[in-house]
RNA sequence: GGCCCGUUGGAGAAGUGGCUUAACUCACAUGCCUUUCACGCAUGCAUUCACGGGUUCAAAUCCCGUACGGGUCACCA
């Protein structure tokens, strides 16, 4: 039965290449009948505490559906699933591996370390723990120990041969032990090391798959050898490729592309995002990539995640968000757009107005935030675009200009169906046909050459606004 | 710098020795549709898989080297 956790620091933020193993890592749990996906906070650094950080995880993960089987707030047999509360629960395994003397207390100072790593730096040679308390006597070491001085308890590294792991992306990957330094397991303030820490959780809480970024391909062996050392079974490791955008540069914070909550105070769909995340460094069989998560739980396999990192192409997910927006429930959609529509500063009261007004744009978005951009543009003041004033320049159209702006005075009730037929009247009157009809009557009253369907926009603009407007060209 | 990983069109990618004269999706371009715009539909867009060499009757696919990009080298997680 697979087990696979998300294992997220508090830091405040999602970022999307965390929401993406966040997302595969659910997928892989939910790929086998039984498969449970297990939340676990990293938080033991208390120098990188963020207050309500928990809450944003649980947050996102819930707006995204990746619904967890064990997790701090929904409890569990393999608990507690706040690192900081497991505190305690370490450092016996430390003391085990001493104990068959695959690890050692090390009394080295940091001044010493710092020493010698600067000094491998000026000859250019890398600087690996030199396992100088590795041979301490037993004598030795309970003399420090009682007269209390700080000490780190390290594992032992095999001095010779290789480490071979594999992971189900990148394949079988082997590291000359002669690189891997003896690894601290236990800091001095007597907490486990984050990959420690790490190793002893997974175990402790059945993990089948473990799922992470690339970035731990390195680390790896150091996983492995301390199964080994601790008798535990490995187990699947699943690394993945990083999202980064065009040049191959990280998503940063100041652009605003890097965290999953940008995306959604932009307009973007929960849904739609996850969709499209999703198909960064994995492609679905068939030709179908909009899918819901259910539909993704079915085709996810662990097999069709690429090696290469991704570029996080905005463009794409416009095209997946309209594709939502576009199946999504008239009403619904409306209730959607209001945040955004009183955050322009629209005025919301007429109820009716406001749904006619969102519901004209609902084909057109690609993020629901563009709606308000929609309305400055040509309700709230009007402002001839160059291309259009061109358009009217080059064409002569002054004539349907004329004629239309009678058509329209002449209404009494001002709903599009009247507005629709002054517009036919218009193009049967001047003998005017496409474009050299439309054009002239959009621009006039709008400013645009593109624009959602006139009859319903215009309806939503005054009468006298109109023809104000008309009056100008 | 050592070690590890990656490199198929503008982007996501399929492809694991012959079925590929390299799928599919986004973007882009053109056309059709709608008396406009958008939607939708259709067509086009890599003679070639970073580069160089090798293995083979046959290579994007296997091997070696080079270049470029990324990751990693903490008492951080």
């Amino acid at each position: 039965m697979r087990r696979t956790r998300f294992a997220p620091s508090p830091t405040g933020f999602i970022h999307v290449g965390n929401l993406r193993t966040a997302i595969y890592t659910y997928l892989i749990a939910r790929g086998d009948k039984n498969g449970k996906f297990i939340l676990r906070i990293e938080d033991t650094d208390r120098e990188r505490f963020v207050e309500g950080a928990v809450e944003v995880i649980y947050e996102t993960l819930k707006q995204c559906n990746l619904t967890y089987d064990e997790g701090p707030d929904v409890g569990g047999d393999y608990g507690p699933y706040i690192q900081s509360e497991r505190k305690n629960s370490y450092k016996k395994y430390a003391l085990e591996l001493v104990e068959k003397e695959e690890a050692y207390y090390c009394f080295c100072t940091l001044e010493r370390l710092q020493n010698l790593r600067e000094e491998a730096q000026n000859k250019k040679e890398n600087f690996i723990y030199d396992g100088c308390c590795k041979s301490l006597s037993k004598a030795e070491i309970a003399n420090k120990i009682n007269s209390g001085i700080p000490y780190v308890i390290r594992q032992k590294t095999p001095e010779d041969n290789v480490t071979t792991f594999k992971c189900e992306v990148y394949g079988q990957i082997s590291i000359n032990n002669s690189e891997i330094e003896d690894q601290i397991l236990i800091k001095s303030d007597g907490y486990p090391t984050y990959n420690f820490a790490n190793v002893i959780d997974d175990n402790l809480m059945k993990i089948t798959h473990v799922v992470r970024g690339n970035e731990y391909l390195t680390s790896t062996p150091k996983y492995t050898l301390l199964y080994k050392a601790l008798g535990f079974v490995e187990p699947t490791y699943v690394h993945l490729p990083h999202v980064v955008k065009e040049g191959g540069k990280k998503l940063s914070k100041r652009e605003g592309d890097a965290y999953f909550s940008d995306f959604v105070k932009k307009g973007y769909l929960p849904t739609a995002i996850v969709n499209y995340v999703a198909l960064l460094g994995w492609s679905p069989e068939g030709k179908k990539e909009i899918l819901s998560l259910s539909e993704l739980e079915k085709q996810f396999s662990i097999k069709r995640i690429n090696k290469s990192p991704a570029v996080f192409d905005i463009q794409k997910l416009n095209w997946v968000n309209s594709q939502y927006l576009k199946k999504m429930d008239d009403i619904e959609f409306s209730k959607l757009c209001l945040p955004y529509l009183i955050e322009g500063g629209i005025d919301i009261n007429n109820q009716e107005w406001t749904n006619k007004f969102c519901l004209l744009f609902k084909d057109r978005l690609s993020s629901i935030s563009e709606i308000t951009k929609y309305y400055q543009q040509f309700l709230a003041e009007f402002i001839l675009e160059e291309e259009a004033a061109a358009f009217l320049k080059e064409n002569d159209c002054g004539e349907v200009i004329k004629v239309f702006k009678g058509k329209l005075s002449a209404i009494e009730t001002w709903n599009s169906e009247n507005i629709k037929t002054a517009l036919n009247e218009t193009g049967i009157e001047t003998k005017v046909k496409g474009k050299l009809l439309f054009m002239p009557m959009r621009i006039a009253t709008t400013g645009m050459l593109h624009g959602p369907d006139l009859p319903r926009s215009l309806e939503l603009i005054d009468k006298d606004e109109v023809l104000r407007r008309i009056e100008k060209c």
